[in-house]
DNA sequence: AAGAGGATGAACT
DNA sequence: GTTCATCCTCTTG
């Protein structure tokens, strides 16, 4: 069983219910007819326009934050440090500006073109923990920022295999990186499914 | 037109 | 724990 998320799985206006909806789902790319597949067990929500960490706060429209404005199902990818490209899902209807980050998947299919493309030996728990190194692992790129993950031809979507994350098996805590946000800092909007090898550093 | 800084990761010591 | 790779976007003048 396994069945590609709906449109109406992006469009609630609960992002940090989808946040959590989202642990234990899958990921899968498809570039150069290499399929990789990758089940998320870390994400993190930002949402316009009250949450300062958000690229889209106050609702700031750029040429770069108008792509969170986009209807849910959404992808936002952008280049992080001048090396990193973070996927981002939109979610919300068209004109709220909402985004759940990907932070780290747990490798499943095809793990050795996640290898190659990672220039990796052998694997390590690290090969997909980190929104910079699942990009890099899955063929991500700021290329597809923009592109709608519904889309039949989208080389990038989200299925459910029936799996369930219990609301105790995920671990919420403060987001990383964004200790410039202020109080906005210390909201728990940073979730990963506890038992987990696959997450990023722990807090 | 220019400059600062960022939702990070890896390789150091 | 520290450093640095490295470039796009936004702000300011």
């Amino acid at each position: 069983m396994s069945q590609k998320l709906p449109p109406s799985f992006y469009l609630r206006e609960d992002v940090l219910q989808i946040s959590k909806d989202l642990l234990g789902k899958y990921l899968i790319t498809n570039f150069d007819q290499k399929v990789t597949v990758g089940k998320i067990v870390e994400t993190e929500a930002y949402r316009a326009p009250d949450d300062k960490a958000c690229h889209a706060h106050l609702n700031r429209f750029t040429e770069r934050t108008k792509i969170m404005f986009e209807a849910g199902g959404t992808a936002y990818i952008y280049l992080c440090y001048g090396i990193h490209h973070l996927f981002n899902i939109v979610t919300a209807p068209k004109g709220m500006a909402h985004a759940v980050l990907i932070r780290a998947v747990e490798p499943v299919e095809n793990v050795n073109v996640m290898l190659q493309r990672r220039k990796f030996e052998k694997l390590k728990y690290n090969l997909t923990a980190g929104p910079g190194t699942l990009t890099k692992a899955f063929g991500i790129s700021k290329k597809q920022n923009g592109i709608n993950l519904l889309d039949k031809k989208s080389p990038i979507w989200i299925e459910d295999r029936g799996e369930i994350v219990l609301e105790k098996n995920i671990i919420a805590s403060p987001r990383v990186g964004v200790a410039y946000a202020e109080e906005c800092a210390l909201w728990d909007w940073r979730f990963r499914v506890k038992e987990s090898k696959w997450t990023s550093r722990a807090k």
